[in-house]
DNA sequence: ACCGTCAATGCGACTG
DNA sequence: CAGTCGCATTGACGGT
């Protein structure tokens, strides 16, 4: 999406157009572009017009009454981490990833307290740290997931392999077989001659 | 221009 | 019923 020159209003996002109607509730219904650029997204010029914008920042705002419909504004964690440019900057800083990774690694999820605390830790919001860490197992899962496939790649090329090996094995057997007719076979086997099998093999297959 | 990553959102399901 | 989770998805951003 074309993004210099314009501020977004992501957190405002779910909203169609003018009829600020909210997102049908079932899944299925949602529309395939969920974002209306005529609403959403305003030239950094306009911007200067500050009934929905930020002075600051030109990241445009919703009015109070969107409110109601369920957008929320930026948070303070996200308007610190803004640069003068004037475009959002979503990154975690490297002091905050490092310890919610930290923190990951001592427990996969949190409980409210320790939420809280991480939270207050990280000058983040409560929820900013509750979706990291859901990010994260999903990661992981992922993670996990693609190691799985790579096992189970590795056992089919394996399996395919031995496939392989006992389907020329079996055909080289029944060529012995068709061998064994013959008029010398017969004579050398009668003689004890034989060296086709094993001693193991010998009284169980062969009298 | 395209692609991968990641913070964030919305929804359904589950639980205490 | 509120809180939390997994999951699918979105959109900003950075790298190539």
């Amino acid at each position: 999406m074309e993004a210099e020159g314009y501020c977004d209003t992501r957190l405002g996002l779910g909203l169609g157009g003018d009829n600020h109607e909210p997102w049908p509730q079932k899944k299925k219904e949602k529309p395939v572009v969920r974002l209306d650029l005529s609403f959403t997204l305003c030239p950094k010029n306009d911007a200067m017009d500050m009934d929905h914008h930020d002075k600051a920042d030109g990241i445009c705002f919703k009015s109070e009454e969107d409110e109601e419909y369920g957008i929320k504004r930026r948070d303070n964690s996200i308007d610190s981490n803004i640069d003068g440019s004037g475009r959002k900057k979503l990154r975690l800083t490297k002091e905050q990833s490092s310890l919610l990774e930290e923190s990951f690694r001592r427990h996969t999820t949190l409980n409210p307290a320790q939420k809280h605390s991480l939270a207050e830790q990280l000058n983040l919001k409560p929820r900013q740290v509750e979706v990291w860490f859901q990010n994260r197992r999903a990661r992981t899962k992922l993670k996990q997931t693609e190691v799985d496939c790579e096992f189970l790649k590795k056992c089919c090329e394996s399996l395919s392999n031995e496939n392989r090996r006992l389907k020329k094995e079996l055909q080289q057997l029944r060529s012995q077989k068709m061998g064994r007719s013959s008029p010398l076979y017969t004579q050398l086997a009668k003689e004890g001659t034989s060296t086709m099998c094993c001693s193991s093999c010998k009284g169980k297959y062969h009298d």
